[in-house]
DNA sequence: ATATTGTATTTTGTATACAAAATACAATAT
DNA sequence: ATATTGTATTTTGTATACAAAATACAATAT
């Protein structure tokens, strides 16, 4: 037990990182899919009481990451293949719009600041996969951020998902992803909202088949 | 007062009744846009205590009806033009990809149940305005439902807002938009994804884009 | 008259107590 | 040996107490 409400100031309220510490314990596999969550244990293992860690579990459910099971429980989500495939489309009709929107609102900085997410992958022989990895998921989140439309943003909690589900590497080569995501630049870049949005769509697509062979 | 724990047997937890009154409340409007929700008296209003009320606010703030500011409290969210916009733009998406699924599934019940929804007004030389409002929201809601995508069904949270936005009524005349409700069905009939895509988008950006005269 | 400060009141965020439900598991019956 | 019942233990859902923060508002200074 510690003094009472004289420490943590650093944030507004402590459900914030209670969330952020869970979020990274289910995407690192600290804790496994399916687990069940004892709130008392977890609680007492981040050192804080049930209403916050609460707090913090029902904002993870909404994210797809936690379900709850009314007077039993919650656990670490799992996903079946089905479910993969559904929040592959979703992505697709997402990342889909937000090209579009970047097409058509023609902003040069936006362009330039999804170059630089691969520009050190551009002339170089050998791509190191965990840092293209990182530029991948940065540009995901990216093309919807820039979009500057918040609730398409809120409704695309699926990148989290993705990294957990493929475990921490790439479905496609960086050799052939590459190339895709300058493809979906370039069409931002010349104002093309119909090929932005074609080619954003294909990019996932593509890799939605990859994961199962559908 | 009332006592402890041996009440209220139809539900699993209250939370979720308060969670239904509390958005009916918002839809309805008995509670307005921009009102703070000063917990305790909401709390004492539906004879509940604060924890579950917290649950269920939390759940609405995750449906874009409540905005949480951090140590100042929870209040009824209001929405200026530009995320209506962008709540019909999220809409396009969602709706285009979900007319497309169904295409794509080829499945003749669902054909009938969307269908079922606008027989009654098919050869009527008078449409009752709130009879049809409802046929509409349900037929737009199922859309998305019978794809069977649940991340799909999850993140459309926004037909709720939709008829808060514009006041009980309707944007367009039933005349106009009953014949485009039946081309989405008959594109959705013959399989024609990209038609039926194409149908679903542009009746959804004709009704924003005639919100405000953008 | 307006701005500032200080105090009282309200409200939030968190911890905790406790009843009811769920679960574990031993004792008993088949 | 397996199934069933009953009891003990664990865990959830809810109410509530209390500190700290936010707010209201009166008293004082400019």
């Amino acid at each position: 037990m510690y003094t009472k409400y004289n420490i943590m100031i650093e944030h507004t309220s402590i459900s914030e990182p209670i969330y952020l510490r869970l979020k990274e314990m289910i995407l690192n596999g600290e804790l496994k899919q399916g687990e069940k969550i004892v709130q008392e244990k977890i609680a007492e293992l981040l050192g804080v009481s049930r209403t916050p860690l609460m707090k913090a579990l029902l904002a993870l459910e909404n994210e797809y990451l936690v379900k709850s099971i009314p007077r039993r429980g919650m656990y670490i989500r799992s996903w079946d293949q089905k479910e993969i495939i559904d929040i592959y489309v979703c992505r697709e009709a997402i990342e889909g719009m937000a090209a579009r929107l970047l097409a058509q609102a023609g902003d040069k900085t936006v362009v330039q600041q999804l170059k630089d997410c691969f520009s050190p992958f551009q002339n170089s022989d050998h791509i190191d996969i965990d840092v293209y990895t990182k530029a991948d998921e940065k540009f995901h989140s990216l093309l919807i951020k820039l979009t500057g439309n918040e609730p398409l943003d809120k409704i695309y909690f699926f990148g989290n998902i993705h990294d957990k589900v493929i475990g921490h590497g790439l479905i496609r080569p960086p050799e052939e992803t590459l190339d895709e995501h300058f493809k979906i630049i370039k069409a931002i870049e010349n104002g093309d909202a119909n090929e932005a949005e074609k080619v954003a769509r294909e990019h996932i697509k593509k890799s939605r088949e990859l994961l199962f062979d559908t």
